[in-house]
DNA sequence: CACGATTACATCGCACGCGATTTAATAGGT
DNA sequence: ACCTATTAAATCGCGTGCGATGTAATCGTG
């Protein structure tokens, strides 16, 4: 997509139109798409377990990591804290976190597994292996789109400041 | 840790459980974080149109396809009823939309750009073309992520049928 | 033609997702 | 030590995303 001025009118941009995309040829629908389908196929399963999309991979990163803050949890997932806040409170109330201050530092919350957090792991470990099943696709092509997905995640956009947390993403002026 | 029997477990599932993937080697984080991503590069772009994300969707559908029913754009966008007619409601207050009840069904509503959508358009190509210097990708490799995506959406899960009786879903192509 | 089934859409409730604002606690400079 | 800046979370508002339910119009079958 070079500045060459394929069908400019004088505008005040130098950057060329693009003749409009057909919903299907648009990268941003095929991502939305593939959410929202990985979305349906995962939540039945999810069920079994008792927890959402969102708060599965909250457990995710407690299970590998550990006990952790608010804001790393929010750095982890890319989440933002009003997205994370209320959420840590209902997994809470589902009994498989807990949420304290820290004593040293009055402002940061520990999230910590339960006993149960910690337990529903084992159950997870079988309801993945029945998922990928269900999923009916090879492991490699699997894994060569989450792949490609990580390189977006990681390439697309300004290059300033990738490790950031969220909050601190500014925004675009163009 | 203490976990063992990967197939011996005489259990109601004949699947082996798998081992527990950290968050990033999960397909389902990088499709979410993927998709968040994507939203919050593109979003800034979309407010000088003064429309959403999934608003965005709805006109790109419009322009492409014409006139068409809530149905329609449903099945297009693969998206439910629920999300979309509280959807078009804002979309038509913004006046770019109209709803009409079809004469010769009352029950579909019938859904087609105004003036003020239509020439929408025009902004939004030059916009696009700003959008793409900005992502900062070569163009094949969004288009191969784009490829993949729509091949994982028609590819996982399960395969019963997925011809869909739905008027206005075209097969994908390209 | 009657009448139950189906279709097309709307509505409601809950859980995100994120920008904007608020609150409390700590850090840092004078 | 004082006062301000910064930081960590929480809260609020709006717009999705979707399951469940409601409703009116049409269809299909006897």
């Amino acid at each position: 997509m070079g500045r060459e001025a394929r069908k400019s009118k004088g505008g005040p941009s130098p950057i060329a139109p693009v003749e409009m995309p057909g919903l299907d040829n648009h990268l941003c629908f095929a991502l939305y798409a593939a959410g929202n389908h990985m979305t349906r196929l995962f939540v039945p399963f999810l069920q079994k377990l008792g927890v959402t999309y969102p708060q599965y991979l909250v457990l995710v990163v407690l299970w590998e990591r550990g006990p952790q803050g608010v804001g790393d949890l929010a750095a982890a997932l890319r989440m933002d804290f009003g997205t994370l806040s209320p959420m840590l409170k209902r997994i809470e109330a589902k009994g498989l976190i807990t949420r304290r201050r820290s004593p040293a530092d009055e402002r940061r919350v520990q999230v910590d597994l339960t006993p149960e957090g910690t337990a529903l792991r084992e159950r997870t470990e079988q309801m993945l292996g029945e998922f990928y099943c269900f999923l009916n696709m090879p492991l490699d092509e699997l894994f060569d789109l989450r792949d490609r997905l990580r390189h977006f995640v990681d390439a697309a956009g300004p290059q300033e400041e990738k490790v950031t947390p969220i909050r601190g993403l500014r925004p675009i002026s163009v």
